[in-house]
DNA sequence: GTTGCGATGAAATAACGTAACATCTATATC
DNA sequence: GATATAGATGTTACGTTATTTCATCGCAAC
C-alpha cells in the first residue's frame, strides 16, 4: 500500500504528474482536455481534500473561466467519467484521482477533522460485499466505499 | 448470508417485525416512538427501496402528519441515529434497516433498474479497507459501503 | 462553405437539507 | 395538582447541491 495524502510528500509532483497523466490519456483517447477541464483538475489536485462543485465554481469565476453551475458540473462530470477524479458521496464533493494509470475501484479514507481524503485501491471489492453479491446473484457495476474517521495527524492532538 | 429484498418473501412480516423491533427497542431504551416516527418507519418498510426525504414528506402531508421538510428530516434523523434506518449516500435517500437487532456496519446492494436495495452485513469492514486504514494509522469511525448494479430479477430481462 | 458534433454560456428551476424560534406535551418533582 | 424540565413538533425562512433547457461557438469532415 502507498496511501499517501496523510504522509508528508512532494506534493508539487502530485499536481504535475496528475495533469500530465490526464493530458496523456486524453490525447491517446481522443478526448478534449480543455482549459476549464484542466483547471478544474488542477484545483482538485491542489489539495488532497474534497471540494464542492460550488467551491470550484468560485475559483473559476474569479479567473473568468465560468460563472454558472453547469460549467463546474460539466467539467467534473468529464473528469469523473474518465477516471481523473472521483465523487465522495458522503460529502457531495470531489477529489482528484490518485491512481490515474490503473483501472480501479476506489476506496477513501476521509478525516473528519482536517478534511484530508486518501484514496486506497480496493481490488474489485473481493471481500464480504463481493461474496454477498455473488450469492445473491447481484451484478456489481460500481462501488462506493468511504470510511470516515481520524487521520494519524489529527488523532494525536485532538478528536478521539 | 440472508440477503432478502431481491428474493420473494413474506413482506408483510418484514413490516410487522420492523415496527415491532423498533417499538421494543425504543421502549427499553427510553426513546419516544412517536406517531410521525412510527409512520416514517412504516413508509420505509413498505418497500425494500430507498426513498427521498421529500417523497416521505409528501406521504406525511397527505396524511396530515406534517408538511414541512424538518418534519421528515427529524424523523429520519431519529431513525438513522437509533439504527432503525440507514441513509444511502449514493442516492441521497433512506431505507429501513434489515438487521435492527444487531449492532452492525451496513453495506448495500442497489439495483439501478428497479431501485431495490438489499442490506448485507459487513462485519466492521475487516477487508482491504481495514488493512489500508490500519497501515496508514487511520481510525475508522463509520463506513459507507454501497454497490450499484443489477439485481438478479432485473439482470434477466433487460439492463446488462 | 456547409454540415455536424462536442464544448460553452446563460437563465431558470429542481432537489436536498438546515437554522432558528415559537409552541406544545409528556413526564418528573415537589 | 402546580410547576419545572426536557424532548417533540409546527412553521418560516434560507442555504446548498444539482439539473434542465436553449442558444451559441469552434472545429473538423465532407
Ligand atoms: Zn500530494
Ligand atoms: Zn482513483
Ligand atoms: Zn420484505
Ligand atoms: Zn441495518
Amino acid at each position: 500500500m502507498d496511501t499517501l495524502a496523510f504522509d508528508r510528500h512532494d506534493h508539487r509532483s502530485c499536481i504535475a504528474a496528475g495533469v500530465a497523466q490526464a493530458e496523456a490519456q486524453c490525447a491517446s483517447a481522443g478526448l478534449q482536455f480543455t482549459p476549464v477541464r484542466r483547471r478544474v483538475l488542477e484545483i482538485l489536485l491542489a489539495g488532497h481534500r474534497a471540494m464542492g462543485a460550488y467551491d470550484i465554481l468560485e475559483v473559476l469565476r474569479e479567473e473568468g473561466l465560468g460563472s454558472q453551475p453547469p460549467v463546474a458540473y460539466r467539467a467534473l462530470d468529464f473528469l469523473v467519467s474518465n477516471g481523473f477524479a472521483h465523487k465522495i458521496e458522503r460529502l457531495n464533493a470531489f477529489v482528484a484521482c490518485s491512481h490515474m494509470t490503473e483501472d480501479h475501484a476506489p476506496a477513501f479514507l476521509i478525516c473528519r477533522a482536517c478534511g484530508s481524503v486518501a484514496e486506497a485501491e480496493i481490488r474489485l471489492e473481493r471481500g464480504r460485499l463481493g461474496e454477498a453479491a455473488a450469492q445473491a446473484g447481484f451484478t456489481i457495476e460500481r462501488t462506493v466505499v468511504e470510511a470516515e474517521g481520524l487521520c494519524p495527524n489529527c488523532a494525536e492532538g485532538r478528536g478521539a
